[in-house]
DNA sequence: AGTAACTGGATCTTTTTTATCTTAAATTTT
DNA sequence: AAAATTTAAGATAAAAAAGATCCAGTTACT
């Protein structure tokens, strides 16, 4: 019950992007900065692509960058984007993988358990998340 | 991000025992009805038996007890006599795993989202999860 | 054209999960 | 005491998933 490693890299990856701004960043620099092996850094940002959360510049300037504004992107469409959509267990969205589910109190355990944990990751948003540069009038004044 | 299938079978089991109200059961008759491997759910009962959750008669008449009230025992203890503590990331319980979590916000989302998730199945018993026998006075009124 | 940067698919290694086998021990019945 | 039944505990194995890497190909800037 714990996410993966990759859904790990790939939610530092999306924070570090929020916190560029619309930079096009280059994979090496998130890979260094983040710790992220970038062989597979570049595997989980073709997923996040195909998901539509980021873009992917190609070329001598390449690099990734946020596709939509890190206001608007919540952590649960990170982590399922790589994790395909939650649940805690198999009975939970395939109720027919299990005989006993549709008479089944842990079934329903379970389903609360994954609203849940969905309700909590669909509320949080990149920019909640980033680390906020002292901005002069913040900081001084 | 999902319990495990030995976790999904001890749960099985211990509410399978619940509902058998402190009947010393065989093992056979709980792998037949709950449809899991005998020989696996072996392994499964022992643990639960070294955390202390369930007894195990060997022997002739021999098979497996709750080894407390089913009104006492949640379903938090069950899957964390399985699978180990809960924690939804690596650096939940274990911070100094990642060099980044003493100012990382999204450590904090994880280590929320555990506590949800730890709370939500700290209250639910397993005498909550069984299915009533109908009783005469319930049932007919 | 040349170079820098990413893709997409294949491959490979390691770890985890799931399951089983085997010998031994415990307990009840005869 | 012997036999029958039932589980223990450790070893092993098979399957699946996770984590990581490689490389030929493509894109785009200069």
């Amino acid at each position: 019950m714990k996410i993966n490693r990759a859904t790990d890299y790939g939610v530092r990856l999306m924070v570090y992007l929020a916190a560029c701004e619309g930079r096009v960043v280059p994979r090496a620099e998130i890979a260094s900065a983040m710790e992220i092996p970038p062989e597979f850094l570049a595997k989980i940002a073709q997923h996040l692509a195909k998901a539509g959360l980021l873009e992917i510049r190609q070329g001598r300037a390449g690099g990734y960058r946020l596709k939509r504004p890190s206001q608007e992107i919540t952590l649960l469409e990170v982590v399922e984007a790589l994790e395909g959509e939650i649940a805690l267990n198999l009975c939970v969205g395939h109720p027919e993988s299990c005989r006993f589910s549709p008479t089944c109190k842990v079934h329903l355990v379970w389903e609360a358990a994954t609203e849940g944990l969905r309700d909590l990751l669909g509320n949080i948003y990149l920019a909640n998340l980033i680390e906020k540069k002292a901005k002069s009038d913040e900081e001084v004044g």
